[in-house]
DNA sequence: GGTCAATTTGCAAACGTTTGCATATTAGGC
DNA sequence: GCCTAATATGCAAACGTTTGCAAATTGACC
């Protein structure tokens, strides 16, 4: 009925509470007689430790906080899923905060359970609970963003030279007319694919647009599309902000009774899982979630380990993965992947 | 630096820390002259509760931990999505312990934090755990399984009617050959799914046949999809356990050069949001998130009221949405949704 | 103003750990 | 077998709360 405590464990095996407690942590010394004893009255009672008894004093909880969106993209997904497997192997817990309605609150909630870092892959963070966190000693990471505040770190795709890729091919495939669809900077990882695939479209000489897709849905996206391939003269290479807004744009140039790649080229962004279906076999560029997840991992241990350290922004780059949506064109040695798998 | 603890509230205010403690507790009785100038303290120095050492001494975490699988379909995703912003909306805390490789230490590890409750939507849960958690008095709750272990309570679809209402629908239509795309019975639901599907053809005197995927990934899906339509003779219907399964049928039928739905109907289960796209437009059964997660909670309040009380399993029943896998042939008053968001 | 009940308050003991310190044990080297 | 150093052990004080109990305050009513 009632929880089995290190006393109970102390009084069946014949020695102190301090004893067990020491068999039980890492460093503890213990002669191999009580640490034998002890393991067995543990398990005959099937004692396990309260985590929070031992937070409580150690001031560590071998929790994180992942501060997360609605996770409306597969890609969070994918995130997700990698992140929480990360962190299981190295024994740590996932508490799980969406960044919903309430979502100022979930940055608190990660303090109030004294959390031993948090995550925030939200697009959503006030200036003002961030500080809060910092002035705690709670390291901060930021996944696909970032900001300007002391103490915080940032994990993120190398955005800029992903959009210059993305130009990149269309132009070798002969593409003249380049444009972006995306959400209009709504997200910072969208302005920074349209600046750099803006740049190298106009570097490159070729002319470039913006199509602002306005709403968040699969609809909003379709409807964007839509009006870029109405325009005149129309694009006849696209580069999206993500796989699914690539894919609504493929399906809504279908639907127009565009053909794709000869008519029209278009390149996504993050290779989800969908990309590679039979249906899109979308051109994209690889966002490596496993190195994401291990850049993280690895700020955070230095983090924990001097907190007062330099601030540090780390860039994953992305790799090209050509497939059905751009036109095979490329000469001689232009070097990129054919379906490397999603997670690597 | 250090916490700001109740002590440091009680002494700036001026009372005792118990006065504090009262002002933060829910029923707690205190003069509105306390409670003013304890409030007033604690937003001067930042002060929040610890939740470890609340958790410690009263026996209620505010935490629940979700054992949840590799979220290798979307439907996970929906799930988790609407399942922590439900428990946000209450001021509940999610833990997340994927069952991966070590998936047996999550259970565990929901003892050691001391979670209120379990929520098992993975499909690895041993008997001997679930044992451990019933007598520890952690209430378990069981997502699309059910299993006859005392005190462990269920939600899931009702996969027997849907597989009659897909039988029904395709029997309707004018199908003659059904068959069942699945798992082999490798998921709860899959097996359901498969026996109600069988019954129903069955009764309505059709043939059926069942097409065992051997596999979790998509390349395993279309493969198995092949197989099952270089049958002779080819059925003309087919219900899949999944709706990515399903998509992954319709995928090879049209590289097969199958007409769909003509020559083919097809009828996935979820209504995941990729099913409603363009390229698909999957007739398929909506199995609606939202209720499932009311169901859990339900469930796990009661539990918690009345520790001992009788064991539930609740079916969630699930809805036709019609689309275009499927032939149009129905007559009169067939009544069905078209396009229903997935999340209702 | 006095009496009684209701409310508010503080004290101290829990909750289940870890850990510094002092003491007891062991092992090692002659 | 003795001395020293290393290692093991137990005691008690933390960690930051809540809560039963008793004392103190308040308010209502006559």
């Amino acid at each position: 009925m009632s929880r089995v405590t290190i006393k109970d464990v102390a009084r069946e095996a014949g020695v102190s509470a301090s004893a067990v407690s020491r068999v039980f942590t890492e460093g503890g010394s213990a002669s191999s007689q009580t640490r034998e004893k002890v393991l067995a009255a543990a398990e005959r009672l099937g004692y396990r430790p309260s985590l929070l008894a031992r937070g409580l004093v150690r001031n560590r909880t071998n929790l994180i906080t992942l501060v997360t969106g609605r996770m409306n993209d597969p890609f969070d997904a994918l995130f997700l899923d990698q992140f929480s497997e990360s962190l299981a192997e190295r024994g740590t817990h996932l508490l799980l905060a969406s960044a919903g309605p309430s979502g100022e609150a979930s940055l608190l909630q990660a303090l109030d359970y004294q959390s031993d870092a948090v995550v925030v892959s939200a697009g959503t963070m006030s200036l003002e609970h961030s500080e809060l966190c910092v002035r705690a000693g709670l390291p901060i990471i930021l996944a696909g963003r970032v900001m300007a505040v002391p103490g915080v770190d940032c994990v993120l795709a190398d955005n800029n030279d992903g959009g210059r890729q993305a130009a990149e091919l269309l132009r070798r495939v002969g593409c003249r007319r380049l444009a972006y669809l995306g959400r209009g900077g709504a997200t910072f990882s969208d302005g920074e694919r349209w600046q750099g695939f803006k740049s190298a479209a106009a570097a490159a000489g070729l002319t470039v647009t913006n199509q602002i897709i306005e709403g968040r849905d699969d609809a909003a996206a379709a409807q964007g599309a839509a009006a870029l391939l109405s325009r005149d003269p129309r694009p006849d290479g696209v580069f999206c902000s993500n796989d699914s807004i690539a894919i609504a744009a493929l399906e809504t140039a279908r639907a127009l009774g565009l053909k794709v790649p000869d008519e029209l080229s278009i390149i996504g962004f993050n290779n989800i899982p969908s990309a590679a279906r039979r249906s899109f076999r979308l051109t994209t560029l690889n966002y490596p979630v496993k190195r994401v997840v291990q850049g993280i991992l690895a700020l955070l241990d230095s983090r924990l380990d001097d907190p007062r350290r330099a601030d540090e922004v780390r860039r994953i780059p992305t790799q090209l993965v050509v497939r059905g949506t751009t036109r095979q064109h490329q000469p001689e040695d232009w070097q990129a992947l054919e379906e490397s798998p999603a997670g690597k």
